[in-house]
DNA sequence: CTTGACTCTATAGCCCACTAGAGCGTTTAC
DNA sequence: GTAAACGCTCTAGTGGGCTATAGAGTCAAG
């Protein structure tokens, strides 16, 4: 048995636990690189694994592939992408901040809305489908 | 000039702010209601203003548009929907609870992980693509 | 030699709430 | 009478990250 050098795609998946079909849309995005054997079969080096776990990771930090896809880039010049890797921390972290606080904005409107019902039943009017949400004055149009 | 006692399609548009396409759409869905002229018109009639503005500001609540059909089926059998909106209210705040949570926390992993790189920088090993993420513990494997 | 597991490409579909456009008929203002 | 504005249906596209399927070739074990 000879020492396996280069995987095939099935084995990738089962040692990153990533679908087939992911690794390839993975490499039509550019992300990873395969020799084709002489079946058409793409073959990885054994480092493929460690890439996958970092795609893996990198998404699991909230990065969208096509992020990753510039990291790879940079690292793929020859460069340490990790101040890169640093700004879009920084650019996440800012986002996030935002979104968090426009859902706990968005939560006690929420919550208002419950508790008006719960302690003045409004009656509704001729035409009015719910007068829970007729009555309610328009959040700021933010779309 | 006669009384207009039904509108059509652009007036509707006009008079709610929400796009021809998307009272088509809605249409379509199921979520209002039309009768046609002899030309294949559209006709509404004038309720539908109302009607239109309540789905808009459910959509401003949040509410998907088939949470909104729902609640217009629940109407349109001649009962008033404020109890079921209730509980999709309810259901949407502990949705959004969760999220902030989980958002809250993903946010302190980033801030960590950028911490740690502005207080030791990593030495990449053979291998490595950003030390920043390859020694980063995995969060929990969340999907 | 057969069977089954694996691989390939290419295409379509998913989710959601639409928008855009083609190609056509209708209404309205001048 | 004519041209702009409006209406109709149908189809396709958007974004993001895939999954699923069809139809075909390849490889390894028994």
């Amino acid at each position: 048995m000879a020492v396996t050098t280069r995987l095939r795609i099935g084995e990738v998946s089962k040692q990153t636990g990533i679908a087939v079909g992911a690794l390839r849309y993975y490499e039509s995005l550019g992300l990873l690189h395969s020799e084709r054997g002489e079946n058409g079969y793409r073959y990885y080096p054994l480092a493929v694994v460690q890439q996958v776990q970092f795609i893996k990771k990198a998404k699991a930090l909230g990065f969208s592939l096509e992020d990753i896809s510039e990291v790879l880039t940079i690292h793929q010049r020859g460069d340490v992408p990790c101040e890169f890797v640093q700004s879009l921390l920084q650019e996440k972290i800012e986002q996030l901040e935002v979104q968090i606080q426009q859902m706990m904005a968005f939560k006690a409107d929420l919550e208002q809305y419950r508790d008006r019902w719960a302690t003045t039943h409004p009656h509704p009017k001729p035409g009015d489908i719910c007068p829970l949400i007729e009555t309610m004055p328009l959040p700021q149009q933010s779309s």
